[in-house]
DNA sequence: AGCCAGGACAAGT
DNA sequence: ACTTGTCATGGC
């Protein structure tokens, strides 16, 4: 977790405060803190994490989104991009309710938004989830930034570069703790520095051909290239499959899923995700 | 203490 | 094309 450098760095944070409008469907506790993003933290003043290298304090008071740390006018479209602001989730709702499992969840955690991470960042900490937990997940995250990361002056750390890891050797990673995976990070490291998989590229790519792109990095099979495609691309028809979708599936969708959800597989699955893992774990 | 975790891979059918 | 054992680590 951060380091905190106690009064001065609250201090700066709450230099500079701006107020964002929200639109409606969101709920900002819930977007950072549903399984699709590792590193924010909840902390007595809001919530801190850090996007592109800029650190923010986040509070959401109603329809106002409270930002301070980075409140630039560049931050702050940093920002409505990254909880795709734009996108209209309402309508989208309004279709995925025709299923009563989804209305279900949606009733209960409503205001959940597909976040639009960094794609080096989605891809690697999905390569870092597999055959992990939630909690062992975001200290290996939280690690690897502090290990690796830039500084970003107050305590926190950016998430760092491919071409960062890229020079690394698997025992580097030795400090994460993160088992097998190191050698999968590396991998995804150099083939992305050096553009044999080019996250550029990808963006434009079909999906299938995407997802065949995303597999050719150790360690990223048909599950963590779904996640890459979903939280790192803002791909929403992508429908990424783990053991709690799998219960989801077995249990309420045998048939398999309802037309309703089409185009946007993976907002349903966020929701349904979110809400079948609360019901036998406690927050 | 033992099972499980936002899986992938290789080896074996 | 399907099944099974293995892989590190640690949360609960």
């Amino acid at each position: 977790m951060y380091i905190f450098q106690g009064e001065k760095m609250k201090k700066t944070l709450d230099r500079e405060k701006t107020v964002i409008k929200c639109p409606a469907c969101f709920d900002l506790a819930l977007c950072l803190d549903c399984g699709q993003a590792f590193r924010w933290e909840k902390t007595e003043n809001g919530w801190r994490g850090v996007i592109s290298g800029r650190e923010y304090l986040l509070n959401q008071n109603g329809s106002s989104l409270e930002v301070s740390g980075s409140t630039d006018s560049e931050s702050i479209h940093i920002l409505e991009n990254y909880f795709d602001f734009d996108r209209d989730y309402e309508a989208i709702l309004d279709t995925l309710n025709n299923d009563k499992y989804f209305s279900k969840a949606a009733s209960e955690y409503y205001g959940i938004r597909i976040l639009r991470q960094e794609s080096w960042e989605a891809l690697c900490s999905f390569i870092i989830s597999q055959n992990n937990n939630i909690p062992r997940i975001k200290g290996i995250i939280s690690r690897l930034c502090e290990n690796f990361g830039e500084n970003t002056g107050n305590g926190a750390y950016s998430f760092p570069s491919a071409q960062r890891l890229s020079l690394l050797e698997v025992s580097d990673l030795a400090p994460l703790r993160s088992g097998f995976r190191a050698k999968y990070i590396i991998d995804a490291a150099r083939k992305v520095s050096f553009g044999e998989v080019d996250l550029k590229k990808i963006e434009k790519m079909p999906i299938e051909q995407a997802r065949q792109t995303l597999m050719s990095v150790k360690g990223v099979g048909p599950k963590v290239a779904e996640c890459a495609l979903l939280y790192g691309f803002n791909r929403l028809e992508a429908f990424p499959v783990d053991v709690w979708v799998k219960r989801i599936l077995k249990e309420l969708y045998p048939k398999g899923l309802p037309e309703c959800f089409s185009g946007y597989e993976g907002i349903a699955q966020q929701y349904l995700f979110h809400w079948r893992r609360n019901l036998d774990t406690k927050e």
